[in-house]
DNA sequence: CGGAGACTGTCAAATTCGTTACACTGTTTG
DNA sequence: CAAACAGTGTAACGAATTTGACAGTCTCCG
């Protein structure tokens, strides 16, 4: 137990953060990714695993108050037995220090159990279906969410415009939504976001599409909005928050891995556009 | 992972212990003493504790299959780290029936480390300090987000006006940016969402900001934006993703907790606000 | 009582590791 | 726009560790 112990690696790791530089970063995102195994090999696995040089490695320790690497990794090990020996110290995984009824670990229990709910709820091969509409490039996409489901919407937009063309947003303005309705077609893909507090004019704006002939496809939660009717595939999520509000995290990770499984559905494709959106935004980079 | 692992360490000492000679059994001790750090030092420490030489502890290691010290030691460790990291490991069968490498799965699993390593990586008294600042209504808040991230910061923004007033959010088109710094005074907080390929222009903004006496607070990824030197506060995220882009999901969460987190700091003036919110909608929706 | 075999420690060679010095890149400043 | 600077990687050095060879000690039998 070295005397000059002040406070664990890690926690001065954290009050230093905002003076680290680049590669101390990454030796420090390194360190907690497997923390603090990662730093008891040897000095050279330590800094390959990070990806940066030897010497940043000792820099940092040099850095952290240690006169060099073995040092730190022995107040590692002295940290970790230290650790293993108090079985009370053992619910550290989540916030480190932090009490479990700070609302961190509380939202962080209630987002894993709302994932691995969801994940129980859903169809898998519901969601496979979606992604096969989604990656068929003859249909037009139509993406609308409602006042707190919007910006999920906004951002399953975003990326799937990233990945494949004819994908669109309706405006957030609903009164907007009848005029948009003229370009829904006949092979279309209407994909809307229903939450809670089911909104009376996605409920129309379902059974319009539907008249004009696209398929519906609905991400709602448990209690499953009215639309579920209408709707060729529903992915039904839990939701549920420690707070006044319900929590989209699992909405935003359907969209998400809708995203990803539309790219891999249809990668010949998808590939060379992507190559193309990297060149344009460097090329605006550089022309900045 | 070495794929010759047949069971730990321990395990095989066990199984072995009629064969072992007297030195042998010397370290096996040393080693249950504590196991396993006894065993991650030098060969020369781990031997002196023993009180045997050098040299028999590399007997031991050879016997026990491996080809050196340094490959026992490195089994320990994967040991130590599989059983630090079993908690969240061992999450039962994600979607049911579906194969672990379903895209659903894999995202499950990737936003599961996402988050505990996010959480391990933030600092909670930060996180505690931003929340101070977003529930002191003598305070205006600006939120700003990327071409990405724009979404988030609009949740963020959206549900932060349901909670206090005082919440803009800034425009999507930066070129809008500058006369709306205008409005951004002394006392003002700033909280910008800034990841991987990290903008510019957010670079100026915050420089800019900070110009007028404005706290910026930053949310962003593992590597860390620049603007986290102008930070009062950094909130560093992990946001990798089994996908051609990052996983916002984490972001997003961190913006649910905040404003948890706020309402609950300042729960005694945000309670009528919520009720009268309500009241207004249900209006409105009656009046529909 | 003597000798073979097993076990262990000492020592030095070989390898790996940690550290320092230096050069390169990109950014800031006058 | 040049010069100073911080940050980072490459390469070489020195130090520590790991490993193999060898010799000494103890035990068990004949």
């Amino acid at each position: 137990m070295p005397p000059h112990r002040i406070a664990t690696v890690a926690e001065r790791l954290r009050l230093m953060s905002g003076d680290l530089t680049a590669a101390e970063r990454k030796l420090m995102a390194a360190l907690f990714a497997n923390y603090p195994m990662a730093g008891l090999g040897s000095i050279t696995d330590f800094a390959r695993e990070a990806e940066v040089s030897t010497p940043s490695v000792l820099r940092l320790a040099k850095k952290l108050g240690f006169p060099g690497f073995p040092a730190l990794q022995e107040e590692l090990r002295s940290e970790l037995s230290a650790q293993l020996q108090n079985p009370i110290a053992k619910h550290e995984r989540w916030a480190a220090d932090a009490p479990d009824t700070h609302i961190l670990n509380k939202f962080a229990t209630a987002a894993m159990e709302n994932l691995s709910g969801s994940l129980k709820l859903m169809d898998h091969r519901a969601f496979d279906a979606v992604v096969a509409l989604l990656a068929d490039r003859k249909r037009q996409i139509h993406i609308a969410g409602g006042r707190i489901t919007g910006a999920i919407a906004g951002y399953l937009a975003t990326h799937l415009q990233m990945a494949r063309p004819g994908v669109g947003l309706l405006p957030a303005a609903q009164s907007l939504w009848p005029q948009y309705l003229l370009d829904v077609g006949g092979q279309d893909v209407l994909v809307l976001f229903d939450i809670r507090r089911y909104d009376a004019r996605m409920l129309d704006l379902a059974v319009s599409a539907r008249e004009r002939g696209a398929k519906v496809v609905l991400i709602t939660d448990q209690w499953i909005s009215p639309i579920a009717r209408l709707a060729v595939h529903s992915l039904p999520l839990r939701i549920e928050a420690p707070s006044s509000w319900d929590s989209n995290i699992v909405p935003l990770f359907v969209a998400e891995a809708l995203v990803a499984a539309t790219v891999n559905a249809s990668w010949r494709e998808t590939e060379a556009r992507i190559a193309v959106l990297e060149a344009i935004s460097d090329s605006g980079r550089r022309g900045k």
